[in-house]
DNA sequence: TGCATTTTATTTGTCGACAGAATTTCGACC
DNA sequence: GGTCGAAATTCTGTCGACAAATAAAATGCA
């Protein structure tokens, strides 16, 4: 269960324990190796990580300032819950935050992005052949990230960046379960969308942002619509 | 300098002692008492606050995350500065969350909701009539978080909030150092947002959101190419 | 006098410990 | 046997202290 206890390593840098902890615990909650609603033990993790419980606290609030985890006063820390039936607002947010970076990365960006833009959409599309959802998952978020930072509007960044770490969880919850593949239609939305970016043209950015969107959104939509029954003799 | 040192205030609820911080610290602030750039000692909060430098760090921490104070690894965390350089993409983006939040509001709004929306629009007004610049700005923003909270979108309200609050601290660069008066305009423009808003007239309330915002962007443009050069006789 | 280097001092990052709250366990009573 | 209440346990919130790292001061040298 515990893999970590075995390494000797006192050695750490100083300043260093709150950014482990922060990014181990971040990327466990949006993999859903910690499902949403589980406590969360400052304790456990303290001895987990080999360290005081002063940094695990700290990675803690931070997690709780992106809404990653929830705090009741006096009581044990939860990872945040994945509200499905709010998921509208979701749909809404990330389809507008898709549309405007895509618009503002058209107006701004410099080369130096488009070479990083490349590089993620490349690993994308080597994680679609390779059939890899959590891969695929994990570098559409950095491909879209990326974009949003050619844009250079910080306050989209980052709502940004919290709606794809969003997705993150709700498409890993999707891809636990079921591996199917269509994603090829996205790889070549990407290139569309790049390519109008390259080119400067705004309105052409923002249709292609809206509908690969919408595609996205469609595709978490069917998920959720699968019919799970199975058909059992009575 | 410090008043806070003469009440006896050992009487101090468990848990509460972060949020006194978080809430203080947050006001001064955003109310430039701690101006941008200014360096934040923990020991000497520790002392005002008559607390262990433990809770202190927590409050710093979560406003970190809010992009409020900015930390160098071993070194004071510092009060956020204020980015001039980059203020277009404050316009962008609180034009666009001002638009995006009055149209939800206006589609999703309950009659609480409207209430409590006209509450805040009273005490603006009261604030206007009473020529209490710094009062116009708080409550200003109670107004447009209300309506962000009306549209029921928590993701668009997250980042209405820290795009207010922002303008917050611009504002009070503004209101400290000059005292005119010309927000009878905003009154009228919020009351038409209001109506617009509970008639539903969802295209209605975006246009007026949008015109609300640039009306705002402009009087924060004003501010900022005004030449306070003074004729000295040399 | 000016600059580089060592020494001192201040400040953060982390630790272990204690007390308050809440949950759980155990026991008594109906 | 079930339910209510009390003791015990567990976990969080806060505290004071120590050590690393940086900034400041002092010293030596050219």
């Amino acid at each position: 269960m515990s893999d970590a206890s075995e390494s000797g390593i006192p050695e750490r840098k100083r300043g260093s324990g709150v950014k482990v902890v922060y990014e181990m615990l971040r990327d466990e909650i949006l993999d859903l190796k910690l499902p949403p609603g589980s406590p969360i033990d400052e304790v456990q993790l303290a001895e987990r990580f080999g360290m005081s419980r002063t940094p695990i606290r700290e990675a803690l609030v931070r997690l709780a300032g992106e809404g990653l985890v929830e705090t009741l006063p006096n009581r044990s820390a939860m990872v945040a819950n994945i509200d499905v039936l709010n998921l509208h607002t979701f749909y809404d947010a990330i389809t507008l935050m898709y549309r405007v970076t895509t618009r503002l990365a058209a107006q701004y960006h410099r080369p130096a992005d488009l070479v990083t833009i490349r590089a993620h959409q490349a690993k994308y599309a080597a994680a679609v052949a390779a059939q890899d959802a959590l891969a695929m998952v994990s570098t559409n978020r950095d491909l879209h990230a990326a974009i949003a930072e050619a844009g250079r509007n910080p306050y989209y960044t980052w709502l940004t960046l919290r709606l794809l770490d969003e997705g993150r969880r709700i498409l890993r919850l999707y891809y636990q379960s079921f591996d199917d593949r269509l994603p090829q239609e996205y790889v070549e939305e990407h290139e569309a969308m790049i390519d109008a970016i390259a080119a400067r043209d705004i309105e052409r950015s923002d249709r292609i942002a809206s509908a690969h969107a919408d595609q996205i959104v469609r595709q978490i939509q069917k998920l959720l619509a699968r019919d799970e029954r199975q058909s059992v003799p009575l």
